[in-house]
Formats: C-alpha cells, structure tokens, sequence
DNA sequence: AACTATTTATAAGA
DNA sequence: TTCTTATAAATAGTT
C-alpha cells in the first residue's frame, strides 16, 4: 500500500527504515485502538524500536498486569515465575551465606561454642590471635604516632617559648634606648603582655600535626 | 476499507462482531510481523476477543520476558505484583546485613583496619580477647575433662589388675586342691591364660568414657 | 470461507 | 518530522 509494492524485508537504509517504523507503529497502535473498541477486545502491545525506544499500548479496558495474569493462566508459560523463582532461590542462597557467618561471627566472640570439637577451637583460637596481633599492631603504630607528635609539639613549644623570650628581650632592650634617648612611648602597657608587642609575623600560630590517619 | 465505512464504536451484531474481530486480529498480527522484519523492531502483542480467547505475537529475536524485563526499566510501573516486590527488598535487606556482617568479619580477622578509629580498635581489641577467653577457658575444660578422665582409666586399670590377680591366685589354689583330691583335668591349657579360665561375669569390658563433649 | 467494492495504510517524493 | 498522493493492502458487506 504505497507509491510501489516493497517485499517485505529489512529495509537497509537507516532513515527510510526509521520513517517506515514511525508509520507502521502508529498504523498498528490504531488498528489496536480500533478492535479494542470495535470488538470488546483487549489489547496489549509493546513496541521496541530498534533503537531501542520503546511505546506501549494497552486497551483502556484492563492493565498490561491483567493481561499478563491470563497469559499466564491460559498459556502455562512461566514468565515471572521463572524470576520469581530465580529470586526466591537467591534468598535462600544469601540468607544461607547469612546464617553461616553469623555462626563465625559467634565463634569468633566465643559464644556458641560448645558444639565445636578441639581442632575446630585450635583454628578459632590461631584466627582470633591473628586478630588481635593486627590490632595491637595498628594500635601500637597509633600510640607510636601519637608519641611522636606529641615529642614534635613539645619540640616546637620549647623553640617557641625560645623565641618569645628573646623577641621580650629585645623589645625591653629596645624600649630601654629609646626612654634612654628621650624617645616618647605612647605605649603603657604591661611589657609582660609580649603578644601586644610583637609583630604579627612573629606570632605563634597552632601548629597542624601531620596525621595522616583518624584518631 | 470495504464496502462501507464504518464507524469506531461497538459492533452491537455479535457474529459480525466475532467475524470484524477474526479479520483484524490477523492483520494486527500481520502487521506486527511486517514491521518486525522491515524496521527491525521487537514487538509483543497479546490479544483477547470479548469471549476471552488469547492470541499472541512475540517478535522471533526475543521472548515475552525480555520485553517486559525492559518495559519494566523503562516505564518504572511495576508489572510484578507484591510478592516480588516484597522478595526484592529482602534479597535487598538480606544483602546488607551479608554486607555488614563480612566487614565485621574482616575485622575480627584484623583485615581491612585501616579505616578504624581508636575508640572502634578498642572495641574490636575487646570483642577478640573476650572470644580468646571463651575460647582458652573451653580448651582447659577440654584438657581437664581428659586429664580426669585419663585418671579414672588409670585407677580403674589398677582396680582390674588387681582382680585379675586375684582370680587367677584363686583358680590356682583350686587346681591345686583338685589335683591333691586326684580331680580328673580335662583342661590343660596354660594357667597364665587367664582369660580363658575367668567366668564371663568377670570378664574386663571396656569402659565407655563419660564424655558428654565432642573430641 | 470467498469475493470485491471501497476504505485505509503507506511508500516515495517533496 | 510532516504533507502529499499514487498505489498497495485491508476489510465491510455480500454471497
């Protein structure tokens, strides 16, 4: 039905196969829409275009679940019981795994052990000293980490506490020519108050300890 | 297309009705494979006529479970009734507590600890050394249980040691006597074969030990 | 189910 | 994509 008959096989050229395609969907989907109403029937079609874009019909009478209901009454295909199936056994799979580490989880906390035999609590006992060695070890890398950070802090408290003396120094010194020299202090703070009378670039900043992991 | 027009609403003669219906649901389905082949699309299409019969088109290079697979992607309607819904979110639910369960696991094992604060390695340090206990406390029990056990055998080696002496004194005293009375002697085995000369009653049975706990 | 007049769908072109 | 139109195809009513 058309300008030229066409056999019916794939159309090679790409945009006249797309053009085809948007016709002869809307054709069918309006053929579908038309029996719906025409013959009390109840339709539902699912088109994929090779693309991959997908377009739906189903008769306003009923829902594609419904249908797919009855398919599954009147054809004895599995459709979803395939999956459902599929499903049910991956939850007894997991649910297994599951149940068997919560056991291990037990074991290894020493509970629930009674059941075991001796060979069995040799292996739970090496598994857990293991543990606790790897523990210990990151532990003591932190208590290590820790010690030396705190050496660095006290290292750079005593440079500190250095500086700040002989900047106090200075400063005295400095105060003490100029009243020497008749200089005019407008400055009457307590000399004890060093913070005041440094320059800000010489003012101690908090240091950032370098950890590189949590605490 | 035919004799007449015709409008789209209800056929109300039901035999011209079942007859429309014949024809157009073999040129749907026509229609279906044409466009599958031209267009090189994947078309499911399921029909019931008012009477309920079902016929179905499935494009060949697919299955009606594929199709309804990506509808179910695409469309985001769950096609799957609460059954499945209800299973997904278990194999969900299940998967996490799998999930967490194997980190704990690897953490016990002192696996995978580097992202562990100090407050948790503590924690963890706890858990593993309340299981080793558990677990030492078990394997003495273990040891004393034998340790008893060995003991009673021993005594009960000595106990038995004992009677077989005395057995085997009495069974002499009596040849003896007999033979001082001139008491025929059928039997003349080996007096140190013992066994074979003790009444059954007296017989040594092994003894089955006491032990509740698996070995 | 077959026939056929007519309507409808659509291939090709714009 | 959309419109146009010649033609193929579908089908309503008839036999």
């Amino acid at each position: 039905m058309g300008r030229g008959k066409i056999e019916i096989k794939r159309i090679e050229n790409s945009s006249n196969r797309q053009v085809t395609y948007s016709k002869r969907r809307n054709g069918i989907i309006k053929k579908a829409k038309e029996i719906t109403v025409l013959c009390d029937a109840k339709v539902s079609l699912i088109i994929y275009s090779s693309s991959g874009k997908m377009v739906e019909y189903c008769s306003p009478s009923t829902t594609l679940t419904e249908i797919l209901d009855k398919y599954h009454g009147q054809s004895g295909k599995k459709l979803w019981d395939a999956k459902h199936e599929n499903l049910s056994n991956e939850v007894d799979r997991v649910k297994k795994d599951n149940d068997s580490m919560q056991v291990e989880l037990r074991h290894l906390k020493g509970e629930d052990i009674t059941s075991l035999n001796h060979v069995e609590l040799m292996a739970l006992e090496e598994a857990l000293e293991n543990g606790l060695t790897s523990i210990r070890d990151k532990q003591s890398k932190f208590v290590d980490m820790m010690r030396d950070n705190g050496k660095a802090l006290e290292d750079e408290n005593k440079r500190l506490t250095y500086e700040l003396q002989k900047q106090q120094e200075m400063k005295i010194g400095e105060n003490v020519r100029n009243m020497e020299n008749g200089y005019h202090q407008r400055q009457l703070g307590n000399y004890n108050n060093t913070q005041q009378q440094i320059p800000f670039a010489f003012r101690v900043q908090p240091i950032q300890p370098n950890l590189q992991e949590r605490i």
